[in-house]
DNA sequence: GGGCTGGATGTTAGCGTTCACAATGCTGGT
DNA sequence: ACCAGCATTGTGAACGCTAACATCCAGCCC
């Protein structure tokens, strides 16, 4: 009795091919790259026999060779966030619809060195080119004088080096966000801003101060938090005791959320009494309690632009000019902004 | 007038290494892949010629001798999201932990199509293993009768095939809230479930009504969300009118927000008249207003146990018997539920 | 001391692709 | 009828690494 011992076969490689079609490996690579001067019919018959074979090309060897992998890699951090998480999946999507895979490595902290390590780490794995989605401060620092060679687009990195980056026009955003409130005739805003070290918290610093100056307000002072809707609840307790506060601009939407619970647990009314901006328009803000009035980032844009921007220097495709993306943030209004209520009687 | 046109010069590769330090490239691969028998010496002055060339090493070179690449990929659908977003970090963090790297294609829609023909994409690019995040049913059908050959792990996928599995006990998650609001009181529990296309719907939904039953309580109609604040904004409009109502299971926080808000609008008092329980946990619960009782889920830990049964069949580490990996749900309670209030005078 | 063991190193041959160049055959203009 | 020119196809040599085998030499035992 002879069992068929089926041999352990090799996955089918090019020359496999060739043999079956009848031509040379060359001839089959042509077919594969759709180079032009090979005859219909010859591309046929490549063609069927590599489905009857269940060829696919072994893209180790022909990065080997090439030198490029069709490969790009990511940087980023934090990717639990909604900011990052969208950002990175726009790329995503961008990136394959190019014809290009995409290699992540997420930090859990950044500094000059594990975002160098990670940059290296992606080199060594053949990436054509590398987005940083890392909006702190030392980020962009170490992305100014890079050791690699490899192509590199920024996002939310505001570079000094003159690299290209793409940002939201964050002071912008904040310039909206006080002119908002402002017309509805608060007298001024205060802002509970994220942590220094993030460039994005920074803008939208810069915004929402030169938006007062410019209107001749008084600038109050300002709260720092770190992003977390605890850090926006702490801030609550901290403004609830502000007098003659009526419209604060917080520098993110879960901030938001934690100012808007402490204000409801402490009786402060809103907008009746204060009127909250947010940042970001998460999927939530629009059902908060009252729904949030906030700056929509258009995150998938930003991951567009900046494999646009990419693919532009990497398939050196005309440049149009366009080294910076810079994307306008959105204001949409809801419930929680309203006209000043001078008549109010909070009890504190 | 000679100008200095400095030579393209090509990275450095082990032959460079080889000659700087006198021995033969073999020797310095041998370094590199710590094999045992290379005396001291030798390996200080290969790995200093290795440090003053600043060589590194080709991994496509490597990857197509050797038939591996180091590189895991990962399929997911909606890496937006917090649960996946969540669960990919984790992956991605382990993954890196143990010296892989990690490719990542999301989906746009899950189907058998489109699951196949990313896990083609990855095999295609010699990933070693693919851990597949996708629950929907769909792709828990995909996954059980697959022709590629690659060591994969489903998270959340629940397939029939007896691949391995790696997923929260929804079923059980979804039994402690039940029982934590009979535990209060309330005769009975409405739910808002997920789409019936996404097994932890089906699972949070069984679990559910499993409970009721077994404490031989009456089991509701089923509502069904699709996971969005609105439709559980929606849902709480339903359930508004519903005569008797006093608890709520949302099949996830983000339709128990947009319940939330729907309940604030018609003057429905949480958890005063309605007591509400969430699944996921998520960042932003803490706040809702009121805060929200719910279950969370170890999105890190899933992340962490795919990949180390990844790892289990791909070095064929010593097996541990466990094929499947079941993490456990854990209640947390905060001020979305209360005992039930039998002189309530809500007025509809 | 001769053969044997085993550590340290070198040599050679691929891995599967693309690139550069060569070779072939066909067309058409003169 | 001849040759240029082009489309089509083939040949051989990389690409940079690891695996397998070969070699050398020291130490050891009987």
């Amino acid at each position: 009795m002879s069992v068929d011992v089926s041999e352990p076969r090799r996955l089918p490689v090019m020359a496999d091919v060739a043999r079956l079609a009848g031509v040379s490996h060359q001839t089959v690579s042509r077919v594969l790259n759709d180079h032009p001067n090979v005859r219909g019919e010859t591309r046929e018959r490549v063609l069927s026999a590599i489905g009857d074979l269940g060829y696919r090309r072994n893209l180790a060897a022909r990065a080997l060779v090439t030198r490029h992998s069709r490969t790009l890699g990511v940087v980023s951090f934090d990717t639990t966030l909604y900011g990052p998480a969208s950002t990175v999946y726009g790329i995503e999507q961008a990136a394959r619809a190019a014809g290009y895979f995409v290699s992540i490595v997420s930090l859990k902290t950044i500094t000059r060195a594990s975002v160098l390590e990670a940059m290296g780490y992606l080199t060594d794995h053949g990436v054509d080119g590398i987005v940083v989605v890392a909006p702190q401060r030392s980020a962009a620092r170490a992305l100014a004088d890079l050791p690699v060679d490899v192509p590199t687009v920024a996002v939310e990195g505001g570079r000094s080096g003159g690299g290209p980056v793409v940002r939201v026009d964050q002071a912008d955003g904040a310039r909206q966000a006080v002119e908002h409130l402002l017309s509805l005739g608060h007298e001024t805003v205060w802002h509970v801003a994220g942590p220094t070290a993030w460039l994005e918290a920074e803008g939208r610093l810069r915004g929402w101060r030169q938006a007062l100056k410019a209107a001749g307000r008084s600038v109050p002072e300002v709260i720092r938090g770190d992003w977390s809707p605890r850090a926006g609840y702490e801030a609550g307790h901290t403004l609830a005791a502000v007098d003659g506060l009526t419209a604060v601009f917080m520098a993110n939407d879960q901030m938001a959320l934690g100012l808007l619970r402490a204000f409801t647990e402490l009786g402060v009314r809103v907008p009746d009494d204060v009127s909250v901006v947010g940042f970001d328009d998460i999927p939530e803000s629009e059902f908060f309690s009252p729904p949030l009035t906030t700056l929509r980032q258009d995150f998938g844009e930003v991951g567009r632009r900046s494999i646009e921007l990419l693919l532009q220097r990497l398939e050196s495709l005309p440049d149009g000019g366009e080294r910076r993306g810079l994307i306008p943030a959105q204001l949409v209004v809801r419930g929680s902004t309203g006209p000043i209520n001078r008549r109010r009687s909070r009890n504190r």
